[in-house]
DNA sequence: TAGTGGTCTAGACCACGTC
DNA sequence: ACGTGGTCTAGACCACTAC
């Protein structure tokens, strides 16, 4: 089945991530096909001469990465994989922007106290005894070029005023933090597609209608009360969102 | 520090999953505050009168949800909830549907053999003598609406012609797994935003420059071979995306 | 009944960070 | 030197599946 001088005990890599590797290899390589059993834990352990907990925790490894499923009673065996799973990480967006190395910035347009009107109070799921609300509006560029507008609502804690004009984390959890008392513990955030308006066209210098990303992000405190609110313009032509899905290899 | 008692030995729930719970609940009702320690393993170990092995296991889920990190030589720590990693899964788009209990079908328009062209070929990074692929045009629809647009290409293999009208997998790893001999192992997606063009509009029953998410999806073999590629068109209007971060419950 | 994976123990030695 | 987390052992008992 396996050749016993693959995995050298005295190696400083742990055993069970030779053995991890020793596995993925043999599916990759297709001598495991889907559906096929695993040698048993039993088996891969005396062959190999080491602890059954060690052969667990590489099997551990192989069902999290989702090559292999495991079936009490039954066996461990070779999972098809899964292409219909596409997962976005909305790193992306930023994270790429900042891998090129572009010169990007936030720039603050407008802060200010605002009142709240009831559309903002049901938001937020606050009575009339909330008056007041913290409203930004920000500006994302690289290399000159505009690409994002943002707007940021959180609710306005009077001990905490706004006191720079430069944002140090212009995200809105980060707003939260730092001009309020409140503790961003989870976000909701809603992806769509959109046509801008006027107003979002002329700020990013773009056509009226163009498509653009629009993402509103809800955020929670530890109660999953909402603290703040935002929505997001990012340009169409310079943004996108890549997933790799399947057992592509990363070495 | 934590009361003994709410660790129940003869429990058919594992050990591990309770301690686990119980860290759990600590850190999201703010007794373990991000930054601060959580007891050593030692210490868990003795207090419960566990195994130490046992511990691991509880704080490796933990780590798993990204609620401690543990750091060698120094101890294990609370993380902060990061919130600006957003993971979209495309599972939405469609299990959303599904969900919702909508009457929905894939619907061929068109199946048939295509000769290649250089752009087709540079895709599929194949050289001259590749001359023939398969080419699917296929629709989504729900309630007598239609959603999404899709066209498809896979290499051609005489072995496995079309046979069949009707798609039992209209998915691009399905088709590559029905008529062609490769066997999907990874893919690639891309997500766009963009106005739609007339052709899309017409098929959609939606407006020309109608914002549309656009999805390019090249599906691999085992040996990162080229073996599919899809670009889908889906209703700006009736798709989102949503995504949850943090430490949400959920219970 | 036999074999599988799931859980758990009570130790051990190690690499690393702190003092 | 000491305490931390990281790895590993050689068993054990259990729940589940298949025969």
């Amino acid at each position: 089945m396996i050749q016993t001088d693959m995995i050298d005990k005295s190696s400083v890599i742990p055993i069970y991530y030779q053995l991890f590797k020793l596995l993925e290899e043999q599916i990759r390589r297709g001598d495991l096909k889907p559906g096929e059993a695993i040698p048993t834990e039993h088996e891969i352990s005396s062959h190999f001469e080491i602890s059954r907990m060690t052969v667990r925790r590489a099997i551990a490894e192989l069902v999290s990465a989702g090559m292999v499923y495991a079936q009490q009673g039954r066996g461990t065996f070779v999972a098809t994989p899964k292409l219909d799973n596409i997962v976005f990480e909305l790193n992306d967006f930023n994270q790429e922007i900042k891998q090129r190395g572009l010169n990007y910035k936030t720039t603050l347009l407008e802060a200010k106290i605002i009142r709240a009107d009831k559309e903002l109070r049901d938001k937020f799921e606050l009575g009339e005894d909330y008056k007041r609300f913290l409203y930004f509006r920000t500006v994302l560029s690289a290399e000159d070029e505009r690409l994002s507008y943002e707007v940021k609502y959180t609710i306005y804690s009077k001990s905490k005023p706004i006191l720079e004009t430069e944002l140090k984390d212009p995200s809105l959890p980060g707003l939260i933090a730092t001009h309020t008392e409140y503790v961003p513990m989870s976000a909701k955030k809603v992806l769509q597609v959109a046509a801008c308006t006027e107003e979002e066209a002329s700020i990013l210098g773009i056509a009226s209608n163009s498509p653009v990303f629009l993402i509103e992000q809800t955020v929670y405190d530890q109660d999953l009360k909402p603290v703040g609110w935002s929505k997001a313009v990012y340009r169409g032509d310079r943004y996108k969102l890549t997933s790799y899905d399947g057992w592509y290899k990363k070495d």
